[in-house]
DNA sequence: CGATCATTCAATGGAATTATTGACTATAAC
DNA sequence: GTTATAGTCAATAATTCCATTGAATGATCG
C-alpha cells in the first residue's frame, strides 16, 4: 500500500480535477476551448484578463488533466484534454440549475413568462431545418462563427443585433444560440427579439455540443 | 448590464458546485449518501472523522445545492439534492481516469496484467444472472447491504473475505462490486480472489448505479 | 425538570489559493 | 546580432479555506 489509502489517493485526484473546475475565470476558458483550439493571447483578450493571469490558469488545469497545450511557432495553443472536460461541465451546470435558486434568479432575469423560456432540442431544430420555416442565429462573434456553426445559421454578433432587425422575417420563428446551454449571449439576443415582436427561442445548447453530433459546417 | 455580469453571476454559481466538490471528504460524503440518506452521526463513523468536521462539509454542500436535510427525531438525515449530483460526480471521475496519469497508476496498483482489469457492464451481468453461472459477491459492511443490493448477491464485507474463500465455488465466475465505479473496495477483493485462483472480475459501477436502473431489492 | 445525545455554532491558527507585478525565456522578424 | 512578441516563472500580499476546540442549541428520555 501507499503512503496515504489508495482510496484516498483517488478521491484526491477527482477532488483536485473538480477543485480546477471551482473557478469561473477557468470555466470561462473551457467554455472558449469548446469552440475550439486557442493561444493564451486570444483567451486573454476574450477574456479580458491579464496574459499572465490566464497562462497560470492553463497551467493550473493543464495539471489537473484538462486541457493540453502545444507550442505553434511562436503561439502556445491550448486545447480540452477531452470531451469528458465538457461532459463535466454540464453535469455540474445541471447540478447548479437543479438546485440553486440563484441561478434560476439570473436566468428569470431575462424573461417575464415563466414557460416561454424553454429551450428548443437539437432534435426538434433538425427537424425544423428541413422545413425552412425558422431563422436560425448565431450570436457569437464573427471569428467563433467561422471555425464553425449550424448550416444555414446567420451570424449577428449581438452588438449588431439591434442593426439587422428589419432584415429578419418576422413570419418565421427564430431560433437564437451561442457557444452553451448557459452562454448568456443568446439568453440577452432572445429577449430583445421578443421586445420586438419575433417569435424567438433558444437552442437548449451550443456550439460544441452540436459539432459533437457531427453537424457543424465551417464557413 | 447589472452590476456584476449575469454571466459571471452564472459562473460563479457554477464554480461554486464545483468547488464544493473538490474536497476528497466531500467526494466521501457524497459516496456514501450515494447509498441512502444518513445521519451526520453515521456518516462521521463511517469516513472516521469528526462530527464537527462533518457537520461543517454537510453544510457547505447543502448550500452549493449538492445535499439536504431533515431534522428526524433527534437526527438530522442528510440526502443527495437529486440524481444529477451523482452525474456530475461520476462525470468528474471520467475526466480523472481519462487524463490523470496518476489514476491509473493507483488503479494498476491492484492489478498486474492490463487487460484483466476490465470490469463488467450491467447488462452484461443481467444476462449472466439469469444463466446462474456466476457469483455475485457484494463487499460493502452488512448495514449497507441491508439496504439494497443487487438481487442475488452474496454480502461478503472485505475484513471477512478470507474467511469465506472455502464457501466459493471455484468453477463459477465472480463478481465483485461495491458502492460505485471507484470504490476500492471491489478492487481490492477482485485482487484477492484472483490471487487464490479464483475467475474474479468487477462490476463496472455500484450500488447507486444498479439501483437507479431499478433492480436493487432490499434484504 | 434535569440529563443525555446529536448537531451546530463561533473562534482560532495554519495552510492553500489568487491576482498582480516584474523579471525571465523562447521564437520569429529584421 | 537585435528587437519585438508570446508566454512562463517567481515573489508578494490579500483572501479564503480548513481542522480543531469548546461552547451553545435542540430534542428526547427518565
Amino acid at each position: 500500500m501507499s503512503s496515504p489509502s489508495p482510496k484516498l489517493a483517488l478521491f484526491e485526484q477527482f477532488a483536485l480535477v473538480a477543485k480546477t473546475l471551482g473557478h469561473p475565470q477557468r470555466l470561462e476558458l473551457i467554455e472558449q476551448l469548446g469552440q475550439g483550439p486557442r493561444s493564451v493571447d486570444l483567451l486573454a483578450e476574450k477574456l479580458g484578463s491579464p496574459i499572465a493571469n490566464v497562462s497560470q490558469h492553463l497551467q493550473t488545469m493543464r495539471r489537473a488533466g484538462l486541457v493540453a497545450a502545444e507550442r505553434q511557432g511562436k503561439y502556445v495553443v491550448y486545447r480540452l484534454a477531452d470531451a469528458s472536460v465538457l461532459a463535466a461541465m454540464q453535469a455540474i451546470q445541471r447540478v447548479a440549475e437543479n438546485n440553486l435558486a440563484e441561478v434560476d434568479k439570473i436566468v428569470r432575469g431575462y424573461f417575464e413568462q415563466r414557460d416561454s423560456l424553454e429551450p428548443i432540442t437539437r432534435d426538434e431544430l433538425s427537424g425544423r431545418l428541413r422545413d425552412g420555416m425558422v431563422t436560425v442565429l448565431d450570436v457569437r462573434p464573427a471569428d467563433e462563427f467561422a471555425l464553425g456553426h449550424v448550416p444555414g445559421a446567420l451570424n449577428v454578433p449581438l452588438a449588431e443585433l439591434d442593426a439587422c432587425l428589419t432584415t429578419l422575417d418576422p413570419e418565421k420563428d427564430i431560433v437564437a444560440y451561442c457557444r452553451g446551454a448557459y452562454c448568456v449571449m443568446s439568453f440577452e439576443a432572445v429577449s430583445r427579439l421578443r421586445a420586438q415582436g419575433f417569435r424567438a427561442r433558444r437552442l437548449e445548447d451550443g456550439m460544441p455540443q452540436w459539432a459533437a453530433a457531427g453537424n457543424a459546417v465551417a464557413s
